[in-house]
DNA sequence: AACTCAGTTCCAAATAATGGAACTAAATGG
DNA sequence: CCATTTAGTTCCATTATTTGGAACTGAGTT
C-alpha cells in the first residue's frame, strides 16, 4: 500500500511539488495517464488534478485526447534558449570541434549537476541516425568518463555529499558498484588527469575524459572522446590522453580569462 | 511610470507568475540581474526575490556569483526527455531524412503552439557550425514557411484567435506585415498545398513548406526545405513542391494509421 | 440495469504567497 | 573618507491559493 517515495524536492513551497509532478511525467519512460501519475506522486486526487491542469495551461505538459499526459513544447522552447545562450558551451565549442577533428570520434561536453552529468554539447561526424540525442541527457556520475573526471576535482566534503546519495546500479559487468572502488578510481584520475570509461555504462562504448572546472568550483564539468570498443582500443584512448588534456586546459584558460576581468 | 505589461499567463495561480519570471529570464537576450527582472516582471521586490530563490533551488535558474540569473540545467534535462519521447517527431523523422536526401538542403519540422512555430527537428548535412541550433527555437507564424503552411489548415475561428493577437514585425523587406496580405497568402497556400518563404524572415533564406496535421486539428504542424537564396532559386523551390507534399502526406498517413487503432 | 473504474468538481480548513517597509551591502561621488 | 545613492535581502501581518476529503460524472463491463 505505502508507495515508498521520498522526493528530494521540498522547501520551495508549491513550486517544488509541481515540478516534481512535471518531472515525473516528462521523464517517464512510457506515456502516463492520471492514475499512473497519482500512484507515483503521492498527492491527493484533487490536488494532483489541479496541478496537472495548471501545468497543461502553462504549456509545460500536454493532455492528449486519450487522457495521456505528455511533455509540452514550452519545455523545448525554454531549453533551446538556455542552450543557445550558455556561455560555457560557447567557450568550449571550438575546443570540442578541434578535438573531434583530431580524433575523428564523438566528443562530449558534460557538466555536473547534483549527482548527475548533464550533457551540454556534442560533436560528431556522422549525424546519420539521431541528431542531438545526447544533449540534455542526464547520466550517472559514477560510470561515465565525464562524471569521474568531474568528481576528481571536488574536495572531500563536496564529494561526500554526492557519494552519500548515490545508489549504485550495475549497467555492465565493468560498472563500479561500490564506493571504495569509485574512490580508488578517482585517486587514479587525480594522478593522471584523465578518466577512462571502460564500457562501464554502455557495453561496447569506451571513452577518455578530462575535467574542466573554474577556480571557485562553481562550475564542474568535463569533456570526453567516445567511441565503439571495436574501433577504439585502450591504446588509442591512451594516445588521445594528451589531446584531451590539452583541450580541457584550453577551455579552462579561456574561462579564467573571461571570468578574470569582471572580478 | 506604468510599465505597460500584460502577461498572457494568468489563471494558473502562482505557477503562471513564476513561469512568467522564468521565461523572462530564460528568453532574455542578455543576462539579467535582479533589478532588470524587477523592471519587466511588475512584481513587488520581496515577491520577486522569493520566486527567483525558488526557481534557483529547483534548478530552473542559476544564480552566478556576480548576481546574474541564468537558465538552469534542469530545463535542458526536461526538454531532452520531452524531445526524445516525442512520438510525432519519431514518426516524421524518416520522412525528413528522405526529403533531405532528395533535396540536399536543410529540412525542418515545426509545430504550431499559440502564435509561434516551435521547431521540433531538423536534418542537415554540414553540421560544421552549430549543432542543433534550431531545435526548440520559436519563430513567428506569419513569416515562416512552416508557419504559413500550418495556418492554412485552420478554420476561420481558430485562425481568428491567432491573427487577432499577432503583432506584425518587419524582419525583411518581404515580410508580410498586415492581416490582409497574410490572409491572401493563406488562400494561395490552401489552393496549392504549399507555402513559400521568400526571404520574409531572414534575408537570404528561402523555403518551401507543406502542412501536416491530424484529423482533429489537435496537432498542427509543417515541414520545410530551406536553403540560401544564392543557391536555391525560386525554380528549384517549385521543383521541390511535389517532394515536400509527398513527405507531408506520408507523415499524415503514418499518423492516421497510428492514431486510428487506439480510437 | 447495476457495477466498476477513471477522471473531474467542490468547498471549508490549512498553508503558502503577497507586498510594503525596514534593513544591509556594495557602488558612486563630492 | 564620509555621505549618498543604488542594489539586493529579510521580515511579517494580511491575503489569496493550495489542500485534500468527499461527492459527482460518465464511460466501459458484466
Amino acid at each position: 500500500m505505502a508507495t515508498e517515495q521520498k522526493d528530494e524536492t521540498v522547501g520551495t513551497g508549491t513550486l517544488g511539488k509541481t515540478m516534481a509532478v512535471l518531472e515525473a511525467v516528462a521523464l517517464a519512460e512510457r506515456p502516463m495517464r492520471f492514475t499512473d501519475i497519482l500512484a507515483v506522486s503521492g498527492q491527493p486526487r484533487g490536488t494532483l488534478h489541479r496541478q496537472l491542469t495548471h501545468l497543461v495551461q502553462e504549456g509545460l505538459l500536454e493532455l492528449r485526447a486519450d487522457h495521456v499526459y505528455l511533455p509540452g513544447l514550452r519545455l523545448l522552447k525554454l531549453a533551446s534558449a538556455s542552450w543557445a545562450r550558455n556561455e560555457f558551451r560557447a567557450v568550449a565549442a571550438p575546443f570540442l570541434e578541434a578535438l573531434h577533428a583530431q580524433t575523428g570520434e564523438t566528443v562530449h561536453l558534460g557538466v555536473l549537476r547534483g549527482r548527475e552529468i548533464i550533457y551540454l554539447d556534442k560533436v560528431e561526424s556522422r549525424q546519420a541516425v539521431r541528431m542531438n540525442s545526447q544533449i540534455g541527457n542526464a547520466s550517472p556520475v559514477y560510470c561515465t568518463g565525464v562524471g569521474k573526471a568531474a568528481l576528481s576535482t571536488l574536495d572531500d566534503a563536496a564529494l561526500e555529499v554526492i557519494l552519500s546519495g548515490i545508489e549504485f546500479r550495475r549497467f555492465t559487468p565493468q560498472t563500479l558498484v561500490d564506493r571504495a572502488a569509485l574512490l580508488g578510481e578517482l585517486e587514479a584520475v587525480r594522478r593522471s588527469g584523465v578518466a577512462f570509461d571502460r564500457e562501464e555504462h554502455e557495453p561496447g562504448i569506451r571513452c577518455v575524459a578530462a575535467p574542466v572546472c573554474d577556480a571557485a568550483r562553481s562550475l564542474v564539468a568535463g569533456i570526453s572522446v567516445t567511441g565503439p570498443a571495436y574501433r577504439v582500443e585502450q591504446e588509442k584512448l591512451e594516445a588521445w590522453v594528451p589531446l584531451v588534456r590539452q583541450a580541457a586546459g584550453g577551455i579552462k584558460n579561456e574561462l579564467d580569462a573571461r571570468l578574470g576581468p569582471q572580478r
